[in-house]
DNA sequence: TATTAGCACTCTGGTATGGAGAGTGCTAAA
DNA sequence: TTTAGCACTCTCCATACCAGAGTGCTAATA
């Protein structure tokens, strides 16, 4: 194990290099920070960190870097510490959001744009997980001869709405028969779970061949068939000022992920069980393209249910403490703001 | 004037010079295209090419380069040759999108990845301007006591919905009511124009206080409210690619741009009136982090009315004929599946 | 025994230097 | 009017060099 001398210079080190990039060697730790020591003794100390793991030197004679376990080792550390949430931040997310009254995706889209804003990295949100949704309410509206919206609401607050083609000899009358049924079954229940549902019921009727009842699981199949979720990704000009995106074919690289948005998604999904804000450090996360980059993302809530991911992405080399406290001040905003 | 072979040199360069960036010398002119004459007679010709303002030279003793009036001059030509449709585009167009039956909006997100595609440049596409669009039906459903959601249909395709803040005492039949007459008004109206109306009509009612009414244009008024349109841009990572896009801060001033999406909304709506496809070279556009980089755009209609704007946005050093032809062929195309 | 001062060594980054290569403009000849 | 020839110019690249920053090691010190 480390002792405590040794975390204190780890600590230094790594803070040092969030405020300016570049290996930092000893004597600038000895000059701000002040542990009464000697460089030489600093180097001592930094070369067994770097022995065990958590520093790294690009070069020989060149300062230290942290490694991905030193940022782990310290991330894990100032998790520790009780976090305190940044009651300016929370301050200032109500003031933002308080004159608006809008559907929830017009509110994710502008929460990542607060995300990057406040954090100066890429500010991430995703709407709702359609697995997680719950129905509150369903319209079938007949929109041309052979062609109805179908509007569903759910208890989140999201309105989806999608068009399915029809029989043209269907009613609105018949329509409305439907979504009756269909509310008074379902309210309530998840998405995936009707959409399971109305699968097994469709086998189950099919030897029946009323053409009502047909038609009506053939609507109901396209209507709850998931629609990829929305993402909301901002801020990606803020990053390009940072050094570490010096290289385009690097850029590049990032920018193709960001536009293969289900890869985000996915990887999102992927930590939506998670309890709390999670950090993923470098190469912690699945996508190669984002080695170099870290993430600290948290869920949004309604009621004790998880529903939806918002995140902050930036450099390895981040401010984690902010970065956590911003993404867990908004996550919780969200969750209040949807119960 | 120009005489004929001044012209086709100065062609020469500019083919030359969007094959491979960098100056062009008067060597490899003669080199690859056969005009039978000597470098230094090229020589003379691009020196009194680079006097009447088309071709200039990054600095003395290096080839030329094209100036902006030289693209003008080479677009506006190109536009005069009767503009042959791409005819395996179309093709290759129908092929893809002839399994989807998406709401317009889908849709547009699709064409606009798929103008990068074609294009290896940045595809951007608009949904139909609020202004242009034209009411279809209207439906308010009674969503929780104190809201109600909006369900425009507009006769372009396009579902939009909004939540708007409604008194608790008015019930779904009143909606019904509201909506209904709504319907029957201004069915076929431009939502521009509903919106004018609606303010005409509040004005005078003023003095009438009745509850119902003036809560139903309050409700209108919202419901009516322009949203901003959507916009779709794609393949950023595409240009990145480029030569031209080898400057991080040129890189980061064209996020920026594209990130604040009015922006570009509002120099797509300034060419929207424009007829046939239109080309913006260099500064020729208003937005100054463009001044670097072409944008071909065109309209789709609904009918003879334009409604929405596609475009490519790709460096001066663009290969507009085949930019054209795509942007082209794809706004006919979303022309075609509207009507 | 832990810490420190001193020193030689190493690596980076910026600046000066010197062709090689490509292209021009000009002049004189065809 | 066109072309060949030539001197000149400018970029790009590789090389060399130096200052600066930092290390590791050794020997001295508390």
């Amino acid at each position: 194990m480390l002792d405590e001398r040794s975390k204190k210079v780890l600590y230094a080190v790594i803070q040092c290099y969030i405020n300016t990039p570049g290996p930092v060697g000893s004597r600038v730790v000895t000059k701000k920070y002040h542990f009464g020591l000697s460089p030489a003794t600093i180097r001592n100390i930094m070369s067994d960190l770097e022995e065990m793991g958590y520093l790294r030197q690009p070069h020989t004679s060149a300062g230290r870097v942290p490694t991905d376990s030193g940022y782990r080792f310290y991330v894990d550390s100032i998790a520790n510490e009780k976090q305190q949430i940044n009651s300016a931040l929370t301050a200032e997310l109500n003031k933002k959001f308080e004159l608006i009254k809008k559907d929830i995706n017009s509110f994710l889209d502008d929460a990542s744009k607060m995300l990057s804003e406040l954090s100066h990295y890429i500010g991430v949100t995703m709407s709702p997980n359609t697995s997680m949704t719950t129905l509150n309410k369903i319209e079938l509206l007949k929109y041309r001869d052979d062609q109805l919206a179908v509007i569903l609401f759910t208890d989140e607050g999201m309105i989806q709405n999608k068009i399915v083609p029809v029989a043209p000899e269907i009613s609105q009358r018949e329509l409305n028969r439907i979504a009756e049924y269909i509310n008074s079954r379902f309210k309530g229940r998840s998405l995936d779970e009707i959409k399971r549902l109305i699968l097994k019921e469709m086998t189950k009727e099919r030897v029946l061949c009323d053409s009502l009842i047909s038609e009506a699981i053939r609507i109901c199949r396209n209507a709850f068939s998931s629609a990829p979720g929305n993402i909301y990704i901002s801020g990606l000009s803020e990053v390009l000022r940072l050094p570490e995106f010096c290289d385009i074919n690097r850029i590049r690289e990032l920018l193709q992920t960001l536009e293969a948005k289900h890869l985000i998604i996915n990887l999102l999904d992927n930590i939506a069980d998670a309890e709390g804000t999670q950090v993923l450090i470098g190469a912690e996360n699945s996508l190669e393209e984002m080695n170099q980059l870290s993430l600290v993302a948290a869920t949004y809530k309604e009621g004790d249910r998880p529903i939806g991911t918002i995140a902050i992405i930036g450099p390895k080399r981040m401010n984690y403490q902010e970065a956590i406290s911003i993404v867990d001040s908004t996550a919780r905003f969200i969750t209040k703001l949807l119960s």
